[in-house]
DNA sequence: GTGATTTTTGACCAAGTTATCAATCACTCA
DNA sequence: TGAGTGATTGATAACTTGGTCAAAAATCAC
């Protein structure tokens, strides 16, 4: 009922499997980087996990629980919904220091245009982080802290695409300092109205 | 003074590499991709171009060439500068198409975290991008379109980190059509006064 | 101890990778 | 025609890639 005991639990490789990833990309990242890595043999992590390609859809899968519970461990105890929006959006640009990006959006462009399989799981991703800054949208809105008059799905949007932008510049050595700024500068032009221009020569 | 006849020219071979390269990635372009993009034999292109590096290397600099071509020839004639602006980075938005992405981003993404050359000069490139764009702002301000108390600089930067989060979403699929429509909701944002709100509980 | 169970391990494979080089080919000019 | 020139080509080197397999090792229950 028990056999030879294992060199590291699942969990834990699987976590480095995921930062070799994150680090390199899918395509960079070669067998040997996931063995050096993980600290397990090439054969047992194809005995535990399937091929590379399944590997890295389970390290994805990591990624997106580890991203949601970062996300939603940081707004806890925030009663203001729109302070909540700040600290949840933060939270993933703090997750993109030193020069890595986001995982999520390094494989968008990575490895989606060619896997199927990649692009429905990131674009259900985004789907779900989108949903949950919509309902904090519409809280900041009942509680007069945002324009009624402002589109939440489209400010959901223009912050989401943001995000994306934002990650492209970190992973390429952004500081986090410096992302953190211009998203906040984001937010408020988003979420936040602004005074009235003199004389508009626009319609 | 002349020898046997090239079966294409560098210029029409490179360009043939700069979209294998676009398409693919630089890590997951192989020789065997380039010299069927190309039409050239291996080691021809290695004569011509020097090894896969230098390749990439000049083919980003000539997608640098087309890039800026493109969005000159977007605005000439548009002597509102608020429409050249809109012009201009709606061109860089329209060679995006196809689920390509653009290349510099994905470069960015992909090569320039473990390449300095690469690095500097896609930081050179955004930064020709971004002064051109300064230019058309102040231009625009000067014609009353924008309102003066913006900050040029932080709001060039926030179009420009959008544009970034616009390509990493066509490069996985994103429509033109949409991607323009949310830069232009963008610009609007970032460019355009917007009314006040009726009470601001956040200072 | 023995047997069952499960993981680890090293050897191995076929295919693909970047890159090189001498030989060949096709052209121009004299 | 023949020398000179420059691109093309096939062969090949040296290495890395993802992936497999049977044998060895380490545990547990008895």
């Amino acid at each position: 009922m028990a056999g030879r005991p294992r060199k590291a639990e699942p969990q834990v490789a699987l976590a480095a499997a995921m930062n070799a990833f994150w680090e390199k990309g899918f395509e960079a990242t070669s067998m040997s980087d996931l063995t050096e890595a993980t600290g397990l043999h090439k054969a047992s992590l194809y005995k535990t996990f399937g091929d590379k390609h399944q590997l890295f859809v389970s390290a994805l899968k990591l990624y997106f629980d580890k991203t949601a519970e970062a996300q939603k461990t940081s707004r806890t105890g925030e009663v203001s919904p729109i302070n909540a929006i700040r600290k949840s959006v933060s939270s993933t640009i703090d997750q993109c220091a030193e020069g890595k990006g986001c995982l999520a959006v390094n494989s968008l462009i990575e490895v989606a245009p060619f896997d199927s399989e990649i692009d429905r799981i990131l674009k259900q991703f985004r789907q779900r982080l989108e949903n949950q800054l919509v309902r904090l949208v519409e809280d900041a809105k009942l509680q007069d802290q945002i324009p009624e008059d402002i589109n939440t799905k489209e400010a959901v949007r223009l912050i989401s695409v943001f995000l994306h932008g934002l990650s492209a510049n970190m992973a390429a050595g952004m500081k986090v300092k410096k992302a953190r700024a211009l998203l906040h500068d984001q937010l408020d032009l988003v979420l936040l109205p602004r005074k009235k221009f003199k004389s508009s020569k626009l319609q």
